[in-house]
RNA sequence: GACGGGCUAGCUCAAUUGGCAGAGCAAGUGACUCUUAAUCACUAGGUUCGGGGUUCGAGUCCCCGGCCCGUCACCA
């Protein structure tokens, strides 16, 4: 539908199909490019290689077939096709008989034109289809003068399929020896460079899919974050949690503390927002008796990107009835070292050479008291600072960066990020925050200022943060009204915002319960060794062009 | 947001001090029936990110803007 307006073109579109152009008559007048979206930028020479490319269709069309068929009977892979002539192959050489070089029944095999060499009469092609690539074999004396004509009209990136037994060349390389060739996709725009594939940064992530067509990792990273996603399924459903979908448009953006993104209902004539979080909503069912609950979903923060934050992104929030942090702790050590098994073969993974050392996620990670190690790596002791100004003093006396106007708990954020996070390369649990930083956790039993929650880091970022959550609903309410204070006090969009209906639910009563958040987009930069969210992030945000 | 690096043919990259904008791949024509970065010959292909300035002359120097990358700041 998004062509509608050009529908008027139709009845000469029809035309050209019936007669097509030949390719050597003028273009000019004769044939008309296509509409193209992005035409009007493209460069000269960049519309003469589709020019090319659109007379070859015609060719093919003038042949009476077409270019965009709409099936193919694929009978076997790349991958199926190669061990089909490999058995065959393998029983061959178990006979006496060496007179017939191994060749299997005839396959149809189908995938895209990474490189062409032409030898006249003859000319080898290598295919690229989901599971690997296999090199087709094409003879003008096996296929016949007339199916072979089509062969000089491929290009490629063009996506074909090839029928013909398997056999292993002269040269070793098994192909496909082609009876017949079929186009299925005619490309009418060229695939970045075959030997040195796709380099420019920007095109590799505004146009995913030719990164994926031509480098490897892309498609390594693109798959390994399927596998992530589904271990981790598995592992919760293994453990009994119930999955779950939960709003994005919420009345109010709560649940973590950072910038929401703001839109409209128009019917409704009501402000929405996208979450900021799947807390709420999840321990809403709760209490409602789901004992075992997660979402994986995602989440929009209204926040710069950089390497290791994009505007939108995947989290899974677990929560679990009867449970506290301590459970959770063993159950985030256990599914990391499961998920990083499951996808990568080892819990040891491997080292990346001027990004990382070997990371070894093998269970128990090392509980750090968040206290003690504060103040062994920077000096501060905060409970004895325990106001914004005393420790803004602290921080100033050890160089760190104090931002005017701060909070306490977002200036130890700062602490912690500046001077501890850093030195967690191997995974830790940093254990037991100060209330001022979470107010939706429950304090420790012995204590009013601390909460048993804990966040847990690898490569020096975090990546995953919980708790035992607060359920004492009176306590809920007055931490609320302390964040809302926040925003008024000290400007701080990103306080936690007071969720009524959240209120309502536990005080219907909420279990004790144990809930976690962590990052899947960088559990997964973890796991491939990447550095950047944009490589794990099939389409990560871009600036406008 | 600040600072630094980058942007040249469809792709990958060159271009000395400011002095005719080049190569490989891809494309086109021709040769070639076992190649695999096929080979050989020839041809075509450029708003050097955009705009302004300095200069006899700007890909190169200066200013403004765009986008990408990096560091820092901000941000869980």
């Amino acid at each position: 539908m998004a062509y509608a307006e050009q529908s008027d073109d139709a009845a000469q579109d029809d035309l050209q199909q019936k007669f097509p152009t030949p390719r050597n008559m003028t273009n000019q007048d004769q044939q008309e490019l296509p509409n193209l979206p992005g035409e009007a930028e493209s460069a000269a020479g960049e519309r003469k290689l589709i020019e090319d490319r659109l007379a070859k269709t015609a060719q093919i069309r003038a042949r009476g077939l077409d270019p965009y068929p709409p099936r193919f009977d694929r009978t076997h892979t790349s991958e199926e096709a190669t061990r089909l002539f490999e058995d065959a192959e393998a029983v061959a050489g178990t006979s006496a008989d060496e007179a017939e070089p191994p060749r299997t029944e005839p396959v149809r095999v189908a995938g895209r034109i990474m490189a062409r060499r032409g030898m006249g009469k003859a000319a080898f092609i290598d295919l690229k289809d989901g599971y690997g690539s296999i090199q087709a074999f094409a003879r003008q004396n096996t296929m016949g003068d007339d199916a072979y004509a089509i062969v000089n009209l491929l290009d490629i990136g063009d996506i074909i399929g090839v029928e013909g037994s398997v056999i292993r060349t002269r040269r070793g390389e098994i192909s496909v020896e082609a009876t017949k060739v079929t186009v299925l996709t005619k490309a009418i725009r060229p695939l970045p460079d075959k030997w040195h594939g796709l380099q420019d940064q920007e095109i590799r992530f505004r146009q995913r899919y030719l990164d994926l067509i031509s480098n490897d990792t892309a498609m390594k990273n693109a798959l390994l974050r399927s596998n992530v996603v589904r271990s981790m399924r598995s592992f919760m459903h293994g453990r009994g949690f119930i999955e779950v979908e939960t709003p994005i448009l919420v009345p109010v953006a709560a649940g973590a503390q950072a910038t929401p993104f703001e839109t409209h209902h128009n019917q409704l004539d009501r402000d929405l927002y996208l979450r900021i979080a799947t807390e709420l909503y999840l321990k809403k069912l709760i209490v409602g008796g789901i004992e075992r609950v997660f979402e994986i979903g995602r989440l929009f923060r209204n926040e710069g990107l950089d390497h290791d934050h994009n505007p939108e992104f995947t989290t899974i929030e677990s929560y679990q009835a009867y449970a506290d942090y301590n459970d959770v702790m063993e159950m985030v050590e256990s599914m990391v070292a499961h998920i990083a098994e499951e996808t990568t073969g080892s819990m040891i993974l491997p080292e990346v050479e001027g990004i990382r050392p070997e990371i070894d996620l093998t269970p128990p990670w090392p509980r750090l008291d968040l206290r003690e190690e504060i103040k062994k790596r920077s000096g501060i002791d905060f409970v004895e600072t325990r106001d914004a100004e005393s420790l803004s003093a602290a921080m100033r006396e050890r160089g760190i960066h104090v931002e005017a106007g701060s909070a306490w708990g977002r200036l130890l954020d700062k602490v912690i990020s500046s001077e501890v996070e850093p030195h967690l390369v191997q995974p830790h649990f940093l254990v037991d925050y100060p209330v001022e930083m979470s107010p939706l956790a429950k304090r420790k039993p012995d204590s009013d200022e601390i909460v048993e929650r804990f966040e847990a880091f690898v490569m020096g970022t975090e990546l995953a943060n919980a708790f035992t959550e607060l359920n004492d609903p009176v306590d809920q309410r007055e931490r609320f009204e302390q964040q809302e204070r926040m925003r008024l006090d000290f400007g701080d969009d990103e306080a936690d915002r007071l969720d009524e209906d959240f209120l309502v639910a536990i005080e219907h009563g909420m279990p004790p319960t144990g809930g976690l958040g962590l990052g899947i987009d960088r559990l997964t930069m973890l796991i491939a060794g990447e550095e950047s969210i944009r490589e794990i992030l099939l389409f990560p945000a871009m600036r406008n062009t």
